[in-house]
Parts: structure tokens; C-alpha cells; sequence
DNA sequence: GGCCAGGTGTAAA
DNA sequence: TTTACACATGGC
């Protein structure tokens, strides 16, 4: 594989985006609950996500304000199928305070914010401050995960920093709209769960 | 039963 | 400035 663009056109025979549940692949993006789980899939399987989020909207506190002042120990206990839960809950409410206190309100927040403002909140790494700029709030970020650097590694490229592999994905691909970027990052992902198994990587399908 | 998941923060070298 | 480790559940 030369370039991005032979892996992106790769991708997209492999109608892995067939079944779509939402128009930008992350279900309800542009939303709210795009922070919720962009904190709780950290190193988790989205499925175990579904539950803590359908835990949340079933208590009713999958909600930016409630969540600000929601109890701490209430909050690790509805997201405990995630993982990592008494710190993602710590995370979780902090950012909810946060975006209430600089912002008040999530369509404030999605106008405004910044990628800087983003990585400067306790459990907002490079991975979640994109996914968060790109799924939530629509802005043309491409976001890299484990996977990503995996399937690279397959095809011989090794990159120093998560920076080093965004820039390279997106070269060529400067001018593009958030919803590319988003659909190219659901298919890194979706190729993923069907070929990447542990350090495993079956990069054979690809025609690159 | 061990390995692993759509990472991140922090302490120690 | 790097490296190692903690955080934790649940599915395979």
C-alpha cells in the first residue's frame, strides 16, 4: 500500500458501512451522548457501552445538565459494564461540569469548542477529543485508535505518535468534510472487528 | 482460564 | 522525556 486513498477506496468496497444506524456512522452523533461514549468505549468494546448508556437514559440522566450534578456513586454504578468505571465516572462528570461552567449548554459547546480546550479535561485524551470534534460536534478531525495502528503495521508503516498517523491518513484528504472523515474512521473500525482478532491482523481482503 | 477491548493519567526511572 | 503500570468488566 502507496497512500491513504488506496486504503480509503479499499475500504469502501468492502461495503463495511452497509447496515448503518446513523448517517455518520457513531450512533446519534452530533448529540450529547457522543461524550458519554467517547469516555466509556476508552478501551472497551462498544457493546459493553450500549449497556451503560442504555442504564443511563433509563435513569434518566443521559443529559448534560443532570449529568453536572448527578452523584458520583450513583454514576459508577450505572456505567459498571464499561469498565474502568470508577474513573470513567470521575471523568465523565467532570467534563459535564466543565462544558456546564464554560459553556452551559451542549450547542454552545459544539460551536465553540476547541481541540485544546478538549484535551486540557481529565479523561480526554487525542482519540476522545477527536471522536468527540468529529462525531459530536461535526468538525473535519480524523480520529485514530489501536486499530488503525495495527492495520498499518500489517502493511510495514510504523509511526511515532498518534499525530504522525492522523497526518498521514489524512494527507491528500486536507479539504474533506467531517462526515468524510467520521465514515472513514467507522470503516478502520468495522474492518477491524471483522479482520483484527488480538494481534492478528487479516489485512488480506484489502486489494492494496 | 488467560487474553483482550474504539485509552488515559501518573509515578518512577 | 520515555516507560511501566493501574484502572475493571465481561465475552470469547
Amino acid at each position: 500500500m502507496n497512500s491513504t486513498q488506496e486504503l480509503y477506496q479499499s475500504l469502501e468496497k468492502l461495503n463495511l458501512l452497509e447496515d448503518l444506524r446513523d448517517s455518520y456512522w457513531w450512533p446519534n452523533s452530533g448529540t450529547f451522548e457522543v461524550v458519554v461514549g467517547a469516555i466509556l468505549t476508552q478501551q472497551t468494546k462498544w457493546q459493553k457501552v450500549e449497556k451503560s448508556l442504555k442504564n443511563l437514559k433509563e435513569s434518566g440522566v443521559l443529559d448534560l445538565e443532570k449529568l453536572a450534578e448527578f452523584d458520583l456513586k450513583e454514576l459508577q454504578t450505572l456505567i459498571k459494564p464499561s469498565g474502568f468505571y470508577n474513573t470513567k465516572a470521575k471523568y465523565l462528570k467532570g467534563i459535564c461540569e466543565s462544558i456546564m461552567n464554560d459553556f452551559g449548554s451542549f450547542e454552545k459547546f459544539k460551536d465553540e469548542i476547541s481541540r485544546e480546550w478538549l484535551l486540557a479535561q481529565k479523561g480526554v485524551g487525542e482519540e476522545t477529543a477527536d471522536s468527540i470534534l468529529c462525531y459530536g460536534c461535526y468538525r473535519p478531525e480524523m480520529v485514530v485508535d489501536s486499530y488503525t495502528n495495527r492495520i498499518l503495521n500489517a502493511f510495514g508503516y510504523e509511526f511515532e505518535s498518534y499525530g504522525d498517523i492522523k497526518e498521514w491518513l489524512i494527507s491528500g484528504f486536507e479539504d474533506r468534510d467531517a462526515k468524510f472523515f467520521a465514515l472513514y474512521h467507522g470503516m478502520i473500525v468495522e474492518f477491524a472487528k471483522k479482520y483484527v482478532k488480538g494481534k492478528r491482523v487479516d489485512v488480506s481482503v484489502l486489494e492494496v
